[in-house]
DNA sequence: TATGAGATCAACT
DNA sequence: GTTGATCTCATAC
């Protein structure tokens, strides 16, 4: 297999229904832990389920300045979960990273999660940040520098869409991405 | 297996 | 004062 090539700034510089799919099979490493991305969710400013939708704000700031940025927020006073900001300057977009299938730092995750089961370490925004150890403290950091490192997927796969999760509004809208027949899942497709 | 409630907090109205 | 892009555990069937 070819070495893989890292994703830089340019990647993320596209709609977010281009750079959802395209991130399905991708690795995401987060200080050398992380593995393949198997689900994500596209958010357009235009989206009424998005953060971004209604204008700027303290907390999405991350969301409408430019693209190839992590931006984190907390989610029921719990968890934490990680977007990547796309498309250009202003568009506030950003695809929420869902899931990943566990294949570098096993033990780091199984420790901060406190549980050995592999395919419930990253199944769910949530669970995926736990295990990373991304928190708030990473909100607005550069994807394309440590500690985060992202590769290109290699090889052909198979993706599909659905409806999107765990959201009030705009549910219906097929926007929510993953790899097909994972085991990973927060949820079937 | 399925359903429901509790945890816990920052941002927003 | 309310809400939410969630997860876990308990209880019910």
């Amino acid at each position: 297999m070819a070495k893989p090539s890292r994703l830089h700034k340019q990647f993320f510089a596209r709609s977010v229904h281009a750079v959802a799919p395209d991130l399905i099979g991708a690795t995401l490493l987060f200080n050398g832990v992380g593995g393949a991305i198997v689900e994500v969710e596209a958010y357009h400013h235009t989206d009424p389920a998005a953060h971004s939708y209604g204008g700027q704000t303290a907390r999405n700031a991350v969301m409408f300045g430019p693209p190839g940025y992590a931006y984190v927020y907390r989610s029921y006073g719990i968890h934490w979960c990680v977007n990547f900001v796309c498309e250009r300057e202003g568009s506030a977009s950003a695809v929420l990273i869902r899931a990943l299938e566990p294949t570098q730092g096993l033990a780091a995750m199984r420790r901060r999660r406190g549980m050995r089961e592999e395919r419930l370490l990253c199944s769910g925004p949530g669970r995926l940040t736990q295990a990373l150890g991304i928190t708030q403290a990473h909100n607005g950091l550069a994807l394309d520098r440590a500690p985060f490192e992202l590769f290109a997927r290699t090889g052909k796969i198979d993706i599909v869409s659905g409806g999107r999760i765990g959201i009030t509004k705009a549910v219906d809208l097929p926007w929510r991405y993953g790899l097909s027949g994972s085991r990973h899942l927060s949820k079937a497709f």
